[in-house]
DNA sequence: ACTTAACCGAGACGGTACGTCATGTCTTCCA
DNA sequence: TGGAAGACATGACGTACCGTCTCGGTTAAGT
């Protein structure tokens, strides 16, 4: 966790002094977004930069952050949307219902000026695509492989294959495109081609 | 083209007064490829450091490269393997073989100590990515399209199968593994596993 | 006066509430003079400093103080000798006492760690030196002065001699010595020396 | 010396690269006395402002000087008169060339907005007050200490007296009185006053 | 005993400056 | 003309203090 005040809370020495404004952390995150916004590159996002446009000063920002980076992860983490509601009773429709979020993710990324800026320049900077990976990517494969067990269960995939194998097939297409492909197109169609091809296989039938 | 040595070279000025040595620009890339192998991260090499090492002005350094991303594509170029020979007889052994070569750089990417720490930070560096992707992935992309049309041509492959979807299946996964998950086991059958469960399909059988 | 609490003591709502504990002002008094003892430069007492050293919050000291200068002035005030007792009977050796204990002062500034330190990097502290002037200078000065009145009186001055000059002539070459001229030697003897030479003149006698 | 350019000067790493501008110094020297005119507190005359004002990077200036003081001692070398021309036939005329000057000096600093400035709060910038000891007054030092000896060779002064003591009888007067009672007047007659009230002594004649 | 106002420690806050570093451009001398 | 050296303006870095301000909590005088 980036946010220092939050893990000492509960240790008596945070308890005493003045407190930190949570005015003072909003008008920094909202700075931020709203620098971003303007189309700014995430590359010109200096902290020096961000002090002045929060109207903050700059120890402000390091006494809730280390740096940058983790700056920058607490306010994407804010920002992502909540798991889907799976309804348990097909694997198949649980898959595309998984995909597709991945797949409107991809969308978002692409069609919001700022998450686009984001992500687009995600890459500069290697702990927020860490910390991209660890609280989106990661929950979101802990949940696929869990209904992939549920298929395995209840005879909807063979049991012969690894699931985590299985996962990589149904869930690599689509971070292909949305990740590493940024023109590729992402049709809504989409997660429930992947999962159909993926299940019937490629070999002509009969 | 990144360096600009090469785009003067025709112009009648450019073949007047004291040439470009060669010499030089060895002292340059070698220096780099010395610091990189000593375990210096990408962001750490400034053009002063850089400079510095190779003994080098800033100003000779400016006069081929237009900053230090351009430098480290050139680098890189350098540095791939080629284009694997497809024997063409059959689909799936073509699609092993090239599933296969990405197999082994992404082993090659942990292993070397250059190219890991080269790639654990090229996020760090978005046109070095833009390279890489331009120079290694889209050449793989479009060799991996052509086995698949053969394969429909031949009958290996479903013919009401998007091409485009069908590259994403077989090489989604791999790619997946090699550039998004660093943790993920490259296991030497892993090529021949993608392409077998994609082809076959995940549906339990009978 | 420094010290706002003299100041408005007499106010009535000065005397509500909580008094300002002594063993707060004993224990920043205390801490700067334990500080400079220790050796550190007075440039490096920020407030900051002393509060951390005290235990005491920044707060409680601005409330007893303007700042720092304000803060060493009163301690340099509780340091000081007392006003020595002279006879009253001969200019010439009241003089003496008076510019001996001059030298005294030059002897302590020099020996005393504390002293030494303060005085030596007074310099950095326009109010602290005024405060010096006007607390210790000063009143020396008007003592001298009333010496040399009585010394014309009794006959044992020029009574043609600008008397504000005649003390610059004693006094001012001990003070030069002691103050400016950090180097020179204070010999027991300099008070008599100087007296007598400048009663007597320079000029070669007969 | 402040200026390690010029100590280095003959050094052959000294020849190379673009050379320091002259330009630029001017400009930094220049820019300082027009903040100081202006009445800006010496305090208050950060490095950043320097160079804000200067228009020039913070770093010219640390290349050139060590910090802030070693600028102030460079500028101030540079405003200092020479020394006087001494007859040399009497002793008590060069004694009191020498004492006008002081006395002219302290003139200077209490009518020149500029010399002003900077003198009243040398004191809080020990290397300049320990330079300006070094530059100025020891050189005058030695030169009274010359006319005092030449004084006792041709007979003006006492042979039996200390050469040290005599000198601080003549100049301790006059640097007491403009170097630490700045309310203390300077009259165009006071150097020889000093000189003739020193050389005939305080006491009362027959 | 109860109120009340000032005290106290801790530490957040907007500033300003620190001295260092890298950027990309420039200027000079040497080969 | 090319190239090494390094000056240059710019601007960010992360730290330290400044003097002010809020907190929760304490301490006495006046009720």
């Amino acid at each position: 966790m980036a946010r220092d005040g939050v893990d000492v809370g509960h240790i008596v020495k945070g308890v005493r002094g003045r407190p930190r404004s949570e005015a003072v952390e909003r008008s920094i995150t909202e700075g931020v977004l709203k620098l971003i916004e303007d189309g700014v590159p995430l590359a010109d996002l200096s902290i020096e930069r961000i002090a002045r446009t929060a109207g903050v000063g700059k120890a402000t920002i390091y006494r809730r952050w280390s740096g940058k980076e983790e700056l920058f992860v607490d306010i994407l983490r804010g920002m992502d949307e909540p798991a889907p509601d799976l309804a348990g009773d097909s694997m198949r429709d649980d898959l595309i219902t998984c995909l597709d979020q991945l797949r409107r993710r991809g969308v978002n990324l692409r069609s919001s000026a700022l998450l686009h800026n984001v992500f687009a320049q995600m890459k500069s900077l290697p702990k927020l695509w860490e910390a991209y990976q660890a609280t989106v990517i990661e929950p979101q494969r802990r949940v696929v492989i869990g209904v992939l067990r549920r298929g395995v269960e209840n005879g909807e995939l063979r049991a012969d294959v690894d699931i985590v194998l299985a996962n990589d097939l149904f869930v690599g297409p689509m971070l292909v495109r949305t990740l590493l492909r940024s023109d590729a197109p992402l049709d809504k169609d989409l997660a429930e081609q992947i999962v159909d091809t993926v299940l019937d296989g490629l070999r002509p039938t009969g």
